[in-house]
RNA sequence: GGAGAGAUGGCUGAGCGGUUGAAAGCACCGGUCUUGAAAACCGGCAAGGUGGCAACACCUUCCAGAGUUCGAAUCUCUGUCUCUCCGCCA
C-alpha cells in the first residue's frame, strides 16, 4: 500500500514509477478521490462535533431537571445530514482503497527499468557448468527410470501438476529441506517456525496477494486460504502490532508446502515436477528497520546462495527489471540454477525487498524515538526444495542412471555415495 | 458437536446509558534524592485521522459488524475468538 501523502506530493514521479511497472497513470484519479474523501470527512467531523456538543448539553440540562426538547429536535435534524455525508465518505474511501490496494510497489532506484524478463540484468554467478561425457537426462527421466517419481498416480489422485516421490527420492526431498533449515538456523541466524498452511483473507491482503491475485490461490472455504508460500504467515506474524526496536532485525524461516493454482501458466512446464500445484519450500523472512533493508536483501541473497554453494551447484543471479518484478517488491534478485538435463538456467530462489509496502498493508510498525514507523519486510526462498531436488538429480547424475549424493547431504544418508 | 463464562490501553484490571479516551496497579520514560544503584517522592505515558504556518482544536477507536438512543465501553442482535465442563478424536 502506498503512502497517500507521497502520491499527493509527487504525482508525476509516482505515475512514472507505475508506468515502468506496466500500470496506467492514476495519480490524478487518486488525488481527486482523496480530496473528495477528505472534504466529506471534514464536513462529517464538523457535524459530529456539533452533535456531540448538543448531546452533552442535553445531558447537562436533564441532570438539572430542565427542558431539553429544543436541543433534541436540533440533534434529530443533524442526523439526516450526518448519515448522508457519511455514506458519501464511505463510498469515496472504498473507491480510493480499491485503486490503491491494486497498485504494485514503487521500484528501488537500483532496479533496472525493463518491460519483461528479457531485460533482467545479470548480477553475478558462481561455479561452472558441469561436464558430462554422456547426454545428461532431465530430472523426470532419472526419477521415472528409477521408478521413484510417479506422475500418473498423482494425476489419478489429484489431477495435473502433482507428483509422488518414493523411497530414496522422497528421502532426498526431506534431506534437502533439513539441510537448508539446519544451515539457516545454525549459521545464518534465522529462527525456525512451524506455521499454519491455511490463512485468512485479511492475512493475504496484508502481504499483498489479495485482492488482486485471488486467481492464483486455492481456497478451503470459510475464509481459509492455502498459502502459496510461507512468506505469508511469516511476514504477517506481527500484523497490527507495534514492535519494540530491540526485536529488530527479526529473521525467521519455515519449511512448508506451498499451493498455487498456476492460473496463468496453462501449458507451461507441464512435463516433470518443475511447476506443481503443490511443492515445498524453505522460506526466509526478515523484518528490519527501514535503513537496513537494502543491506538485508544482500545478506538474504547470500544466505540463499550459500545453499547452492554447499551443494556445489552452478548458478547465476539476475536482478529483475521493473516489468518482471512481483507486486510487493521494490527490488528482487532471482537465483537461477543450472539444469544440465534441460540445458537451461531455472529460477530456484527469489529474494525481494518489499520496503514498507507490506508493513503499511498489514500495519506493522516499531517504536523509535517515540515515533511509530513502518518496518521493512523482505522475503526469499532459501530454497525451493522441489527445484533443488531437480537440480541435484540433473547435476549429479551418472551415465548409468544413478545419482551421486552431494557431500553436504551425505550425513542425511548414512554417508552413502550414491542415491540408488 | 452440547452446556456455560468471557473479550477494555504494552500487561493486570475497574467501569451507574450522559464531563470515562477510559479508575487503579505493573511495566516504561523524565526528574528530585543518592558517591552510584535501589527504595521513596514528583511528573509523563494509546493509536489513527481531519483542519491549521503554528499553538492548538476537533473526529474516530473499549474484539468485529449491524441496531436502539438526543447520547453506547455500558442495552439488543449477528459473527469471530478465548476459557471451563461434557462428548468425539490424530
Amino acid at each position: 500500500m502506498h503512502n497517500i501523502n507521497y502520491i499527493r506530493e509527487n504525482p508525476v514521479e509516482f505515475d512514472n514509477f507505475m508506468k515502468s511497472r506496466g500500470e496506467k497513470s492514476v495519480s490524478q484519479k487518486i488525488i481527486d478521490l482523496d480530496k473528495e474523501k477528505r472534504e466529506a470527512q471534514t464536513a462529517l467531523q464538523n457535524l459530529l462535533a456539533e452533535r456531540n456538543q448538543l448531546s452533552k448539553t442535553i445531558g447537562k440540562l436533564k441532570g438539572e431537571k430542565k427542558d431539553a426538547s429544543q436541543e433534541m429536535v436540533q440533534v434529530d435534524e443533524l442526523k439526516n445530514k450526518i448519515n448522508a455525508i457519511k455514506e458519501l465518505e464511505v463510498i469515496k474511501n472504498d473507491e480510493l482503497s480499491a485503486i490503491l490496494s491494486r497498485l504494485p510497489n514503487i521500484p528501488d532506484s537500483s532496479t533496472p527499468i525493463g518491460a519483461n524478463e528479457e531485460e533482467n540484468v545479470f548480477y553475478r554467478d558462481w561455479g561452472d557448468k558441469p561436464f558430462f561425457d554422456f547426454d545428461p537426462k532431465q530430472h523426470f527421466e532419472i526419477g521415472e527410470n528409477a521408478n521413484l517419481m510417479n506422475f500418473e498416480t498423482a494425476t489419478k489422485l489429484s489431477g495435473s501438476r502433482f507428483v509422488i516421490l518414493k523411497g530414496q527420492l522422497s528421502k532426498l526431498e526431506r534431506a534437502i529441506a533439513n539441510f537448508m533449515i539446519d544451515k539457516h538456523t545454525s549459521e545464518n541466524g534465522y529462527v525456525e517456525l512451524h506455521v499454519p498452511y491455511l490463512v485468512k483473507a485479511d492475512t493475504l491482503y496484508g502481504t499483498g496477494q489479495l485482492p488482486k491475485f485471488a486467481d492464483d490461490l486455492f481456497t478451503a472455504g470459510d475464509d481459509h486460504w492455502l498459502i502459496p508460500t510461507a512468506e505469508i504467515p511469516l511476514t504477517a506474524l506481527h500484523s497490527n502490532e507495534i514492535l519494540n526496536i530491540n526485536q529488530l532485525p527479526m529473521r525467521v524461516t519455515s519449511y512448508t508446502p506451498c499451493f498455487r493454482s498456476e492460473a496463468g501458466a496453462a501449458g507451461k512446464d507441464t512435463r516433470g515436477m518443475l511447476r506443481q500445484h503443490q511443492f515445498t519450500k524453505v522460506e526466509l523472512v526478515s523484518l528490519v528497520e527501514p535503513d537496513h533493508s537494502k543491506d538485508e536483501l544482500e545478506r538474504m541473497l547470500s544466505c540463499a546462495e550459500g545453499i547452492l554453494k554447499d551443494l556445489n551447484l552452478h548458478y547465476r543471479v539476475m536482478t529483475l527489471c521493473t516489468g518482471d518484478m512481483g507486486f510487493n517488491a521494490n527490488k528482487t534478485y532471482d537465483i537461477e540454477v543450472w539444469l544440465p538435463g534441460e540445458n537451461k538456467y531455472r529460477e530456484i530462489s527469489s529474494c525481494s525487498n518489499c520496503g514498507d509496502f507490506q508493513a503499511r498493508r498489514m500495519n506493522t510498525r516499531y517504536k523509535k524515538d517515540e515515533k511509530n514507523i513502518h518496518i521493512h519486510t523482505l522475503n526469499g526462498s532459501g530454497l525451493a526444495v522441489g527445484r533443488t531436488l531437480i537440480a541435484v538429480l540433473e547435476n549429479y547424475q551418472t551415465a548409468d542412471g544413478n545419482v551421486i549424493i552431494p557431500d553436504a547431504l551425505k550425513k542425511y544418508f548414512d554417508n552413502q555415495d550414491t542415491l540408488f
